[in-house]
Order: structure tokens, then C-alpha cells, then sequence
RNA sequence: GCCGGGGUGGCGGAAUGGCAGACGCAACGGACUUAAAAUCCGUUGGAGGGAAACUUCCGUGAGGGUUCGAGUCCCUCUCCCGGCACCA
């Protein structure tokens, strides 16, 4: 009688395996539904019990839908380029393939120690030169479609490591080996134009079933917003500062301009030498701008909360609206990426620009009415004053109507502005998939042989490398892949160039073009490359003509429920639907959303709450927890702990109660099993059918926690109830419980005489009317409050209920010298007599 | 500061506007045992009354409101968590 669940668990899992079970089928014919877990990144930590969170809850869902007769496809592979590995590589000299190797094959262990029903022929991984062929495949329809461009753009370098740093390696504004000041340092690198599709990635959210918070999120993330861009002329010459602004109502309380430290027209006027457009204190500018170019993303953001900014003495800009003369200044509190890198001030009416007026002396005209300005800001809407003819106006109005003036005068247009930059694409790391392009001077100087009056597009068909021009020369589709070079050496170059600089044999090739001298490109592709489109992988792994098969891809697209981490809303989430999208208008994907159904599980920490870390000591590890208690009992524990999307402490005493329950299903059917000639009583077959029931609805909500106290409580009451409880009974409950504890009910089944598989049976209806008890308790209520309650038939009628109730000793006293005013009644359910 | 989500026993948490605290853990009492572990049975929000079956009052962060009835809806406040953050 004893459960022995390490003999059960290995006994299923290598039925499933030989039988091929799980494996999603050819057969168009039937319904499909695609599940989808993030695949992991195989890291030398080893599987997380918050893998497993995810992986169980999902398995439940496939492995219910497959009873329900669906084709489901619930694939696993490895996201295994990245960072830790490298740095792995560089501190032990174990070569980024071994080690990746090696962490794939203990996660896989793992995972098929777990009996997750992962369909294991369609394996995939983003390191492999087959699968990385299509993510440079797709990085070269990007280029060719003009998506694909190169900008210099600052990097987190460290200076004593001589390396750039991605965004996770940079804590606190340090260098995360060295602990040095990270400082920023322009390179050329590699984007991608996800600012094109910025409305599209808003708008299409509608149609999709995301968790709320994580619609919110992208919105918040792509921020987009509404505002007007107005020109300032600088007085005595031609340019033009455009100004973004939201609150066109406030332009007469403009006291100053201000520049971002990167805008153009300041290193333009550093320049100019003419006395009427002399910066006077050429000098301190110049230093106050190489000062916080030096300045760190953190410095400039998180530490210097106080605004610090110099005037361009001399410079003056023109207010369109009334022609005045206002001050120009340069501070970095002004964001140099975002809406032309140049502000209005208007001290009165916003927060940042009072702090700077005050600090530095500036005007502070009122010109909403409302607030009180020798105080703080009013940044609310308000009247309009000391606006010339705009007075009186609401400001909503005023923003109508300047904004309208500004645009006949040929000096203002309404003007769209996202948060959302294009994403940067280059790493310069050695572990990820290379770059497709090549660097041809031959091709450069051919061309400008050809066509004197050259049309290339600097960034987009030429480079410009250490002063001199190179074509950019995209590597032929039927080259691809561009395979990764084994390296003995991953250590940085030094120049912030990737390690695969070094590799001179490598670098240099003949042009695929003109077939001269040529360089490659040397930077890899950022982790998110190959996360980007592997779902649709899944689809046809090994298809070796295209991504995937046209046909396969209609059938299975779009994922139906995909479910990750919260932490991928802004990054994985949104640059997938953006590459998504951009694959569907070429024509590749057949929709235009790739996943229907998003949801997020909630973290894992450790006992002591705090995050699970070897410098701890506080990791659980799953494969402990199977040794001691099973499989099932894990993946029981891990629904049970707390809703799914919440984050949540382990609590090893929890475990050891699911394990509990699991004895107890196993203790009920084989005691069963003794005598099978027993009927269902009807409380059983309405206790089996209220599971049910329970179990269908709350899946459907992500709901995986309520499900098992349901079954906790459907045992206990079985235990109860021996007597009752017939074959049908069992049977049903096995069935609901199999998704959920798939070793233990296999063998179960078997047990009771049933063949295997239980996944190959359909999965159990319930009856309605078999939920529904012919004896209810109805709740009676005097004011309100709970006196009674009762024991009554199945549908009876508020008189009747009435009669019975006035009868009732306890009701009696309550209503003591008091009128029944007005009685709520609802069947079956409750009766409150309002005496006030 | 802005945008989300929360605050319910000793703990994790349940509750389509209608029995607050399901289910699990821990704790306590008992059974089994030489003993312990495991297992099983019972008790367990707080305060009061009763010999007892039982029974009364209070109770879901704070205050107000809507309603016959509020953990649930609305307003104000407060604290916690997540995200963004000088985005004009």
C-alpha cells in the first residue's frame, strides 16, 4: 500500500517517452491549442523552482486541453546565448559551447525528472548554427527594409576594464567586476526602428486577452503623447531651436530655453566665431558640456536630483507668440533623446522649471490663473492671464487655438512624441549570433567611381570607419549562417570592440559583393535576438529552406496562452510582437498578434524572503524536493503556495502538507479498490460534479491554487463518505486530478483495472444538474444580520420559506415586538425581513 | 511624482454585493509507540455568558458614503509591493 512515488514517477515518464505521448501531431483536421512557457536560459544554477511554477501550471493546462481532444503543442528548446556564460568562460576557460552543453543536458535531466508533457522532438536552441541561420535570416530583412541602421550612440563603458557593459551588468552606476564609475562613451552601433511600429504596438493590444497590468506597462513603456512642437528662432541667425511642449496654454510664461547638453545647435555654436553670435563664456560652457557627457545614465538620472545648467551668455531665443528675447541655457536635467533634446521654460507652471528658475534666477510669470506661484507651481489646467489675446481662454481651449495660430504662422505643428527608442542591437560580446554584415572599401569607391553624385545613405549603405567610408554589405542569404568561430581567448579587446575582433583569419573576407578585401561586422546580437521569434520555431524545427513552413505556421499561430515573467513585459514581450509584426508585413507570420493569451507567474523567493542566491545559502532545489517527496508533490506544492501571479516564499512545512494530500488520494482508491461494487451515493455525485465544475471554471482564470483546496476538500469528504463512493466517482476524480498530479493518477488508473493512458481518456463533463443538491441551506437574515440558518428543500417558495421561518425559536425572539417592514428573498439562497 | 496591484487569524491564503476566515501550515490536546518520527482523531479570529447542548457582542489598514445587506461598490486618507521616472 505504501505510495512509492520515485518508482511511479520513472515508471510514467518512461511509458510517456516510449509511447511518444506528448508529441504534438501532423493532423490539421483537428482543433489546436499552443501553449507557451518561456524557454529558459540554461544557466550553471541549474532548473528554479520558479521554472518549475511555470512549467507545472502550464503542463496542467496542455495536458487538460489534450483530454479535451485537442492537437496541443506545449514545446521546450534553450535560450542559451548570453552574458553569464561568457563571464563563466572568462573566469574558468571553459569554452561558452561546453559549458552551455553541459547546463542544457542538467536541465533537461531535471525537467524530465519533473514529467513536465513537453513535446521533446521539437527541441530547440538558439546556439545552434540551424537556428541562428534564421534569426541573421531575419536580421537581414530588417536591413533590407530599411530597419536596420547604425547610430553612434553612447555605451555604459568602463574605463578600467576597457569594455562596454550591458544595462545588468551597471549597479548603482558601477562597473559590476571592477567597481569603477561606469562613464558613457559613443559607439557605433547596430538599431532597430521599433519607434516605426510604436502606435501599432499600442493600438493591437485591444484585441488581446494580456493580463491588465502587463497592457499597462507597454503602454506606459511606448508612452506616447500628444503636444505641439513649437520653433524658436535664435536671434541674429538662421537656426531654429524646436521646442516639444504638452502645454501649449502656458507659452507666454516662457522664461527661457533650454538645450540638452547633446543638441546640435550647442556644438554648432561652440563653433561659430562671429562676434554677434559669440558665446561670451565660451570657456565655462565648454566645460559644464564635457563634464556631464562624462556624466554616467545614473549620475544624470538618479543622483543629480538637483538641476544643474549654464547660459549661453550672448544667445537668445525668440518667442513666436510675442516676439520676446529669452535666455538660452544648456542643462542636462533635459533629456537629450526625447523631443529634439530642447525645453521652454516655464517656471510658473511646471515643477523642474521652477526648481531651475529659482536656483538660477529666473523670471517666474503667472499666466494660468488658479495656484499660488510665490509658493510652487501650478501645473494644473486653469484661465488663461497675462496672454495677450488668449486671456480669458480655458487652457484647453488656449491649446487649441495657439496651436492653430502657430501652425497658420508657419512657427508651431501638433506633433506626436514617444518615450520608446529604437532598440539597440549590437553587443560586443562573443557569445551571440553574429552581425550578417560585411565592410567593403572596394564597393565604396566603385560606386563613387560609377555615380559621382552618390545617393547612398550614410548609416543605412555606408559607414564611416576611422575616417573612411565603407559600403555596408549584407551577407547573401545563401551564406548564412554566419557561424560562430570557435575562440580560445573571450577577453575584452580593450577598444570596446567584441573578442571577435581579434580573430584577424575571421574578420578579414572578399566582399560577397565585388569579391575585394572586406571586414565583418564584428559586434554579436543582443540575448533578445533569438528569443524574438522562437515560438514560431516550435512550429517546424527543422526546416531548413525557411523559418518555418508556411502551413504550419497558419495552423499554430497564434500562441494561445503564453505565460513568463513579469519582468519581460517591456523587453522580450514587446520586441517578439514588434519583430512579430514586422514578419507578418513581409508576409512571413500569419497574423498579426503572436500571442493571444498572456499571464505572468509571480516569483519564488526563498524561506527567509528574500531572493533565492548562492550567497545566501537559500536555494531550494527542485530536484532535492522530488528526491524526498516526488514529482507531483512539487508540482502540487508550487499551484498550491498562492495565487499564480503573486510572489511568494517558499515553506518546506507546505510541501510536506501536499505530500500529505497526495497519500491520502492514493490511500482513498487502492482501499476503494477493494470492493469496486459499490454505488455513488447522491452527495457523492453532487461532491464529484461541484469538483468539476470548480476545477473547469478557475483553470479557465488562471486559477491554480483554489482547484487543489478543492480537491483537498473533495478527499476529505470522500474519507468521510467510504460507503458512497462508486467506480464512476473515482474514475472522475482521477481524471480531474491527472493534469495536476499525472504520475500518481497513471498509476491509479491502472490500478483500478483502467488501461493506460489516462491522457489518452477523455476528460469529464460535468452535469449541471448533478451539481445542484436537492436539500439547501438557506440563510436567514434579520436587518441584515445572520440569525438563522436552515435546512430546506430544493426550491420553495418565498411564502412557504416565510411560514417555516416565523416558526423558528431564534427568529422569533429577534423580531420581539417589531413589523416586518419589507422581505428580500432569493431563491435557494437567502431570506432577509427588514424590520426598520 | 506618475501608472499598476494590494492590506483578511500566529503564517500562506479562500470568499458571482448575501454564512468572513474554505484549503493548507503552525500550535495545542488525544490515540498508536518502550520512546521518537510518521500516521490518525479533535480544538484553534477576539472578548463575554452558561454545568452543558449552546449563546451574545466585536472583527477584513483608518474614516466617511451607497445599499435591506459591503472584505467586495464609491470618496478621502494611510501603509506595503511592482513598474516608470527631470519624457516637458
Amino acid at each position: 500500500m505504501e505510495y512509492d512515488f520515485a518508482k511511479v514517477e520513472k515508471k510514467w515518464q518512461k511509458y510517456w517517452e516510449k509511447k511518444n505521448l506528448f508529441s504534438a501531431s501532423s493532423d490539421k483536421e483537428k482543433p489546436k491549442t499552443y501553449i507557451l512557457i518561456e524557454f529558459p536560459y540554461p544557466s550553471g544554477e541549474g532548473l528554479h523552482v520558479g521554472h518549475c511554477r511555470s512549467y507545472s501550471a502550464l503542463d496542467a493546462v496542455a495536458r487538460k486541453k489534450r483530454m479535451e481532444g485537442y492537437n496541443v503543442l506545449y514545446p521546450i528548446g534553450w535560450d542559451a546565448f548570453g552574458l553569464p556564460t561568457e563571464n563563466y568562460a572568462l573566469k574558468t576557460g571553459v569554452h561558452p559551447k561546453i559549458a552551455t552543453e553541459k547546463n542544457i543536458a542538467n536541465f533537461k535531466k531535471s525537467l524530465k525528472s519533473l514529467g513536465i508533457s513537453f513535446d521533446w522532438n521539437r527541441e530547440i536552441n538558439t546556439t545552434d548554427p540551424k537556428y541562428y541561420k534564421w534569426t541573421q535570416w531575419i536580421f537581414l530583412q530588417f536591413f533590407k527594409k530599411g530597419l536596420a541602421y547604425q547610430a553612434e550612440i553612447p555605451i555604459n563603458w568602463c574605463p578600467s576594464c576597457k569594455i562596454g557593459l550591458a544595462n545588468e551588468e551597471v549597479v548603482e552606476g558601477k562597473c559590476e567586476r571592477c567597481e569603477s564609475e561606469v562613464k558613457r562613451e559613443k559607439r557605433k552601433q547596430w538599431m532597430l526602428k521599433i519607434t516605426k511600429y510604436a502606435d501599432r504596438l499600442i493600438e493591437d493590444l485591444n484585441g488581446l486577452n494580456y493580463l491588465e497590468k502587463i497592457k499597462a506597462q507597454q503602454i506606459n513603456w511606448i508612452g506616447k503623447s500628444y503636444g505641439t512642437e513649437i520653433d524658436f528662432k535664435v536671434e541674429n541667425c538662421e537656426n531654429i531651436i524646436k521646442v516639444f511642449t504638452t502645454r501649449t496654454d502656458t507659452i507666454f510664461g516662457v522664461t527661457a530655453v533650454v538645450l540638452a547638453p547633446e543638441h546640435p545647435l550647442v556644438a554648432s555654436l561652440l563653433r561659430i566665431q562671429n562676434s554677434e553670435l559669440r558665446i561670451k563664456n565660451y570657456g565655462e560652457v565648454k566645460t559644464y558640456i564635457e563634464q556631464s557627457k562624462e556624466k554616467s545614465e545614473f549620475e544624470r538620472t538618479q543622483l543629480a536630483k538637483e538641476k544643474t545648467g549654464i547660459e549661453l551668455k550672448g544667445i537668445r531665443a525668440i518667442n513666436p507668440l510675442n516676439s520676446e528675447r529669452v535666455p538660452v541655457w544648456v542643462g542636462d536635467y533635459v533629456v537629450g533623446t526625447y523631443g529634439g533634446g530642447a525645453v521652454m521654460v516655464v517656471p510658473a507652471h511646471d515643477y523642474r522649471d521652477y526648481d531651475f528658475a529659482k536656483k538660477y534666477g529666473l523670471k517666474i510669470r503667472e499666466v494660468v490663473a488658479g495656484g499660488n506661484i510665490s509658493q510652487e507651481a501650478f501645473t494644473d489646467y486653469g484661465v488663461l492671464i497675462n496672454s495677450g489675446k488668449f486671456n480669458q481662454l480655458s487652457s484647453q481651449e488656449a491649446q487649441e487655438k495657439i496651436t492653430d495660430w502657430l501652425e497658420k504662422k508657419g512657427s508651431g505643428r501638433k506633433k506626436i512624441q514617444y518615450k520608446l527608442r529604437d532598440w539597440v542591437f549590437s553587443r560586443q560580446h562573443y557569445w551571440g549570433e553574429p552581425i550578417p554584415i560585411v565592410y567593403c572599401r572596394r564597393c565604396w569607391e566603385n560606386q563613387s567611381l560609377i555615380k559621382s553624385g552618390t545617393k547612398s545613405r550614410l548609416n543605412y549603405d555606408y559607414t564611416i570607419i576611422k575616417g573612411k567610408e565603407y559600403m555596408i554589405v549584407p551577407v547573401p542569404e545563401k551564406d548564412l549562417p554566419v557561424e560562430l568561430p570557435y575562440v580560445e581567448k573571450y577577453q575584452p579587446t580593450g577598444t570596446g570592440e567584441s573578442p571577435l575582433a581579434n580573430l584577424k583569419e575571421w574578420v578579414n573576407v572578399n566582399c560577397p559583393k565585388c569579391g575585394g578585401p572586406a571586414k565583418r561586422e564584428t559586434d554579436t546580437m543582443p540575448n533578445w535576438a533569438g528569443s524574438n521569434w522562437y515560438f514560431m520555431r516550435y512550429t517546424d524545427p527543422e526546416n531548413e529552406n525557411s523559418l518555418a513552413n508556411q502551413e504550419k505556421l497558419k495552423y499554430w499561430m497564434p500562441v494561445d496562452w503564453y505565460n513568463g515573467g513579469m519582468e519581460h513585459t517591456t523587453l522580450h514581450l514587446l520586441y517578439s510582437r514588434f519583430c512579430y509584426k514586422f514578419l507578418y508585413d513581409i508576409g512571413i507570420a500569419p497574423t498579426k498578434e503572436p500571442y493571444q493569451k498572456r499571464t505572468a507567474h509571480g516569483m519564488v523567493l526563498a524561506e527567509d524572503g528574500r531572493k533565492m542566491s548562492k550567497s545566501f545559502g537559500n536555494v531550494i532545489n527542485p530536484e532535492k524536493i522530488i528526491k524526498a517527496y516526488g514529482a507531483d508533490t512539487l508540482r502540487i506544492y508550487e499551484m498550491f503556495m498562492g495565487p499564480f501571479d503573486q510572489t511568494i516564499a517558499w515553506n518546506a512545512q507546505g510541501v510536506k502538507g501536499c505530500y500529505r494530500f497526495l497519500q491520502r488520494v492514493w490511500e482513498l482508491v487502492l482501499d476503494w479498490s477493494k470492493d469496486k461494487n459499490k454505488t455513488s451515493s447522491s452527495k457523492v455525485i453532487k461532491a464529484v460534479h461541484q469538483l468539476n465544475k470548480k476545477i473547469n471554471d478557475d483553470l479557465e482564470k488562471a486559477k491554480f491554487n483554489t482547484p487543489i483546496a478543492a480537491f483537498m476538500e473533495f478527499i476529505n469528504f470522500a474519507l468521510r463518505n467510504k460507503k458512497g463512493i462508486g467506480r464512476d466517482a473515482i474514475e472522475r476524480m482521477l481524471k480531474l486530478l491527472a493534469p495536476f498530479a499525472p504520475h500518481l493518477t497513471e498509476e491509479l488508473w491502472e490500478r483500478i483495472g483502467n488501461s493506460p493512458s489516462i491522457f489518452s481518456h477523455s476528460y469529464p463533463q460535468y452535469d449541471k444538474k448533478c451539481t445542484l443538491a436537492e436539500e439547501i441551506t438557506l440563510i436567514v437574515q434579520i436587518d441584515g444580520k445572520l440569525r438563522a440558518r436552515l435546512k430546506l428543500p430544493f426550491n420553495l417558495t418565498e411564502d412557504k420559506i416565510k411560514e417555516k421561518i416565523l416558526t423558528d425559536r431564534r427568529v422569533q425572539n429577534f423580531l420581539a415586538g417589531k413589523k416586518i417592514k419589507k422581505t428580500i428573498f432569493l431563491v435557494n439562497r437567502l431570506i432577509n425581513l427588514v424590520t426598520r
